[in-house]
DNA sequence: CCTGAAACCTGTCTGC
DNA sequence: TGCAGACAGGTTTCAG
């Protein structure tokens, strides 16, 4: 599922609340329940609870597509991966009955107020790490996109650097951190870039114009909480906003030639094979 | 260094 | 209706 503008919406959300949404900073844990052994990655069941209970929430971030949860002492990182999604929500009714855990729920923090927070994963990708040093996971991850300390030259260093289809790039997240299938072919049809074309052939203004148009569609799918497809992600709105994205054998909205799609580097891709030509 | 295939998982949708 | 096959927002690992 989620894409920097997705994991940025729920992390703001469980940071500063929305919606009605309860953000979580400030509360206290009383109690974590692993549901699925395997979605944390670098302890147990047991030491999980032995250490954040009793720590409070300190604040809510995000890295590249990493929530990062800040506690005491302690540091949880969550990656959704495909199908990953949290919540926050009541651990008893009115009658002060256990509200049962869902399917597909992986992890779950109890804190002192009655709320918790649940970690669901239908497709069981999503990870989970605890950790007093996130660095050591997260400095791997290349720079945030809408960072303005990545300027349009270093951009166009960092694509000359390389030599690689430039769409199997951009969702490398040791080169760009956030970038996902969909606001890869988003940003690649308004920067009119094929997305099978060459990182070191980009011209100057190519690159400027491409990272441009990764912010755009960024900013823009912050702007609308997300992209919203059938039974996964709630609340987004991008998804009746898309240029190419899930829109083969439809006209591009530029020129009216049909929006074709094809496999680069095993991902579903989507563009307009007149506006975005491959170029020597 | 770069590319493609396979693996990790469950669910939905399409076509015969 | 049933069932096989394609496909899914991500990442890692391995072979060539």
């Amino acid at each position: 599922m989620p894409e920097l503008p997705e994991v940025e919406t729920i992390s703001h959300s469980l940071q500063c609340g929305r919606n009605g949404i309860c953000p979580i900073v400030a509360k206290q844990v009383e109690e974590t329940h692993l549901l699925w052994k395997r979605t944390l990655v670098n302890t147990n069941d047991k030491k999980l609870r032995e250490h954040l209970v009793g720590q409070i929430v300190q604040s809510v971030g995000r890295r590249g597509k990493f929530i990062i949860i800040d506690f005491d002492n302690d540091v949880l990182l969550i990656h959704l991966r495909m199908s990953g999604d949290l919540r926050v929500e009541p651990s008893r009714d009115k009658n002060n009955q256990p509200i049962v855990l869902q399917k597909h729920d992986r992890l779950a923090i109890d804190f002192t107020d009655g709320y918790r927070l649940v970690f669901n994963d239908t497709r069981k990708f999503g990870r989970a790490w605890l950790t007093q040093n996130p660095n050591e996971i997260l400095c791997e991850l290349g720079p945030e996109p809408l960072d303005p300390a990545l300027t349009p030259e270093r951009f166009y260093l960092m694509l000359n650097a390389k030599k690689r289809q430039i769409k199997p790039l951009l969702l490398d997240q040791t080169f760009l951190a956030g970038m996902g299938n969909i606001y890869s072919d988003e940003a690649l049809h308004l920067a009119r870039l094929h997305p099978q074309q060459l990182s070191n052939t980009l011209t100057k203004e190519q690159s400027r114009d491409l990272l441009t148009a990764i912010r755009s569609v960024l900013q823009k799918g912050i702007e609308l909480n997300g992209t919203s497809f059938d039974w996964v992600y709630r609340g987004g709105d991008f998804q009746n906003h898309l240029r190419v994205y899930h829109r083969d054998g439809q006209p591009c909205l530029v020129c009216g030639s049909i929006i074709q799609r094809i496999y680069v580097g095993q991902r579903g891709t989507h563009f307009c094979p007149r506006c975005q030509k491959l170029m020597d």
